[in-house]
DNA sequence: CCATGAACCTGGTCGC
DNA sequence: TGCGACCAGGTTCATG
């Protein structure tokens, strides 16, 4: 489920259920999803703490406590939903938390999700890059900083500790729109591509969160869920069909060993 | 510093 | 229908 918009979504959809809240138990059937904390650890921590706020920051879902905080990466197949009443039939349940009369749901078919406890955000801080939907993102910033690294563009788009939140999609989509192949290297951009890559960058996903995240294949949301998003996708899985600028085939290839879809007249070298 | 491949997991799809 | 190969929106670690 999980690029920026989809994890914004998941936040805007579970934040109203559990603000002012807190978590009377836990429930863990993978436990390995508990990455750096395990239930007695919890709920010493966290069981009775009132959730003060819940947020993104990249591609975690950050519940916020007084003093400590819960972050949640999807990775694949993760799931994050608040229900009034447990599913006994749900396959894929990883864990679920108890929080007032209802449960938050923590479902992840591939089982690579993981969640984190932290005293505060300095540890995600430092390790994460720029927040692309955030006003310090701007024309200069993508310029200075392409010019300082000598990266596939796609690579360097993946890598979070530059710049956060994007995925295999809207990757693919950005370049589409500043008509930049996925392979070309970062510092021999030019500077108009550059600038265009930034706008498209916040548009493709300002444009997702508006209309839901995207949904690809099956994975809608606890059945209300579904992103419009995948209506507005220009390359991603369009391989086959024709570039809707150009009308030249769209092909499929693997860079940075992912599926990339990309215009060969539009994005040339 | 950078690219590549494997690992972590399950399920869907495609070709034979 | 069955079976193997390959694919999937992510991240991290080892290797060259």
């Amino acid at each position: 489920m999980p690029e920026l918009p989809e994890v914004e979504t998941v936040v805007q959809s579970i934040k109203g259920h559990l603000i002012g809240e807190s978590f009377a138990e836990i429930v863990v059937n993978w436990p390995k999803t508990l990455h750096n904390f395990d239930k007695s650890k919890f709920n010493k921590i966290v069981t009775g703490k009132k959730i003060i706020d819940v947020k993104r920051r990249a591609k975690y879902i950050i519940i916020c406590f007084e003093s400590s905080l819960l972050a949640i990466h999807l990775r694949m197949t993760g799931k994050l939903y608040a229900v009034n009443k447990i599913n006994p039939d749900k396959k894929h349940v990883s864990l679920y938390l108890k929080f007032g009369k209802k449960y938050l749901i923590y479902e992840d078919t591939r089982k690579f999700g993981r969640f984190y406890l932290y005293n505060n955000m300095t540890h995600l801080n430092n390790k994460l890059g720029i927040e692309p939907l955030e006003l310090d993102f701007t024309k200069e910033w993508i310029v200075d900083n392409m010019r300082q690294k000598k990266r596939q563009i796609k690579a360097l788009l993946f890598d979070q500790s530059f710049i956060c939140g994007l995925g295999n999609i809207y990757i693919d989509e950005a370049l589409w729109h500043a008509k930049i192949h996925p392979l070309s290297i970062s510092n021999k951009i030019s500077i108009k591509k550059l600038h265009i890559l930034q706008s498209a960058i916040i548009k493709v996903l300002s444009d997702s969160i508006e209309l839901g995240g995207s949904t690809i294949r099956d994975f809608t949301y606890n059945f209300k869920y579904v992103g419009n998003y995948a209506l507005n996708l220009k390359v991603f899985g369009k391989q086959g069909t024709e570039c809707q600028r150009c009308q030249t085939i769209i092909v499929k290839c693997k860079v940075s060993q992912r599926g990339t879809h990309y215009c060969p007249k539009c994005q040339r070298r």
